[in-house]
Formats: structure tokens, C-alpha cells, sequence
DNA sequence: CCTACCGATCGGTAGG
DNA sequence: CCTACCGATCGGTAGG
């Protein structure tokens, strides 16, 4: 038995919640459900969280902050275009489709029972994020690589892969990899 | 006041409980908003359905049921592959998007909520669905138009388009025609 | 389809 | 973080 400092009982919450929240939605898992996986009683979550919706909100910020350093990294990188939005492709299918990467999801499947504050406040993050892959898709489009405006391209581009979440079986049908070159592949089309 | 047949009441509840289920999810609304709503007691859609479940089925059942006939016309026209294709996501956008088409919205949004059994039900008119944009991306495909493998393309391109009741605002952007005819520039590229 | 009601669940809290 | 508990809600039912 290590010795679990105070501090990682929250973020224990907020990683159990993600798994909880992932395989059964928002509404489908309880406090309790939370508080008994994490080894609490029923109330104890509360004196982490004021409330429900702000483990929500935890698990999605927390899902935006662990993926945003590998997307920022490839979208500052020199890679030619075609390139480097298939890293982006490729980066993101990990968040959403990885193995123990639950928060993500969450944030897809539950964005609507979010309260318009704590969504307004995980929205802080989400811009962050949809505006690297603006620059890349906008790189795509300013190099000849993309039919179609670049606003709504974007918003077609993320919405193609991110759901892939609800039709993606891990070991069964085409992988991470190949998904990602399939993607590019038809958006993109051959090569520059 | 028009005289309304019994046999109504029971398609209102279906109704009601697709604009309701649209707006706050499923769990976000009680049976009794629905028999509120409806002008009904809060017992009295347990009459018409068995469970809350049984209506969530039914209104997706409803959506599957209402849009199939279009695009079943689509798919067995002569139209050449690439114009048979934009219609098919221009009927596809009108019944996610649509004014009042609040039932593919919440097959959307709440698939997981259905128990096992009435997901394997509705299943059944989705396959039909499913099956009809197959063919017509195995269409595309056969001619040249579209790369990459076309089971995973339906499904990428399945995902564009209906991930656009996610952002999609009526009256504020493009509206349906221009984002079909940019989902198809972008997917399929500059004509035959 | 209404009346009347139940049994259980659940988010949340006071007080330590 | 636990104990003990509340107040409210909610899906669903019996019986007519």
C-alpha cells in the first residue's frame, strides 16, 4: 500500500468519474456510484465538488488541458500542411479513441449537461483547441489542399473524426493509424 | 376545437416527447413534462407505452420511419454518383436540421439511453438507413470520385453531417443547401 | 385516461 | 472525509 497523498483524492474522483461518466453518461452514473469506485462514502464527493456538474466540468477540463500541449506543439510545428493535419488527425483519435482516454468522450456525449456557466467556462479551453485546428485547416485551404470554406470545413473535418467515438470498436476493423490516413486520404486528397 | 380521434392521443405523445427529448436530452425531461405537455396526467402516457424507454424507441422509430422513403427515392434514381450523393446530404440535413425534425436529433443524442432490446429494435430501420448511404458511397467510390475505403468513408462522412446538430444555428451562417454543397465540394471534390 | 399513491433513488447538507 | 439524514423527484402501478 503506497502512501496517497491528500491532494490525489480529487483528481482520483475526477479520473473515476471520467470512466464512469464515459461508459454510462452524465445522467446514467450516480454520486454514489462515483463516491463507492473511488473508495468514499456517498457524500464525500461534495466536499470536493460543490455539485455534480462541477466533477463534469473537472473531467472535461481536465481532458482539454492533458491534449492541448500535443496539438499546440504540432500546430507551431513546420510540417507542410498535408502533414501536419494528418498529426493533428492522428493526435486527436488518441484523446477520443486511446485506451484509458475517457475524458474526452465525455465532453462530446455530455457538452449539453453542462450548466451555461460551467459551460461557458470549459468553453475557454474548447476555443483554444478548435482555433489550432482553424490555423491548420486554414494552412490546408491557403495551400490549395481544401475545397469548400474554411469555417464550416472545420466544423465537417471535427465532426467526421470525433464520431468516430461512437463507431469505433479498439481491435476490431481498421486502427487508429489507418483511420487517420483514410481521413486524410478523403478530405485531403492525394498528396500536394 | 376539432374533434381528435383516440387513436392521436398516442402519436401526440410521440410528438411531444420528441421536441422535448430534442431540447433537454432524455433524461433532462420527466414523464410528466411529457403528460404536461400533452395534457395529459402524470400516469397517463404509461397507458400509451410501457416504459419512458418504450416512447424514447418510438420516437426514433418515427424519425427512421419519416425519412426513409426520400431517401430510398435518392438512392434508386439514375441520377450520376456525385449529384445522387448531394442529395442524399441535402435530405439528410433537412431531417437532422429541419425545422421540427426533433426525432433523428434525439437518435443522435440518446442512442446510449435505450436498453439493449429496443436498441436492437430501432436498429433494425436504422441498418435500412445505413444500407442506402452505403450504396450510394460504394457508387461514388466505383466511379473514382471518393478516396479511401468505403466502409470507413460512410462512416466518416455519416459523421460530418450529422455532427452538425451539434453547431448548426437556423438563420445564422450557411444554411442547409450551402453546407451540403460544401460537404460534398470538400468530400468529393471538383466534379466527374 | 384519471385518481391516488408507492418505493426507490438521488443530489446535496449539517455537524463533527 | 464520515455519519446521518433531508427533501424532492421520478418512473411506474392498481383500480376504476
Amino acid at each position: 500500500m503506497a502512501i496517497v497523498p491528500v491532494e490525489n483524492r480529487r483528481a482520483e474522483v475526477v479520473r473515476v468519474a471520467a470512466r464512469l461518466f464515459c461508459e454510462r453518461g452524465f445522467d446514467g452514473t450516480t454520486t454514489r456510484d462515483i463516491a463507492e469506485a473511488v473508495g468514499m462514502r456517498s457524500g464525500s464527493p461534495f466536499y470536493h465538488f460543490k455539485s455534480k456538474q462541477e466533477i463534469l466540468a473537472a473531467v472535461m477540463e481536465e481532458g482539454l488541458v492533458a491534449g492541448l500541449p500535443a496539438a499546440e506543439t504540432i500546430a507551431a510545428s513546420v510540417l507542410p500542411p498535408r502533414a501536419k493535419f494528418r498529426a493533428l488527425v492522428r493526435a486527436h483519435l488518441e484523446i477520443v479513441l486511446g485506451e484509458g482516454h475517457d475524458f474526452i468522450p465525455v465532453l462530446l456525449y455530455d457538452w449539453r449537461r453542462l450548466t451555461p456557466e460551467l459551460r461557458a467556462r470549459v468553453q475557454v479551453l474548447r476555443d483554444r483547441y478548435d482555433q489550432l485546428w482553424q490555423d491548420v485547416v486554414n494552412e490546408l485551404s491557403a495551400a490549395g489542399l481544401l475545397k469548400s470554406d474554411s469555417a464550416v470545413a472545420r466544423l465537417l473535418l471535427m465532426g467526421a473524426v470525433n464520431y468516430t467515438v461512437l463507431w469505433y470498436k479498439p481491435g476490431q476493423g481498421s486502427d487508429l493509424e489507418q483511420i487517420a490516413e483514410e481521413a486524410v486520404a478523403m478530405f485531403v486528397g492525394p498528396e500536394a
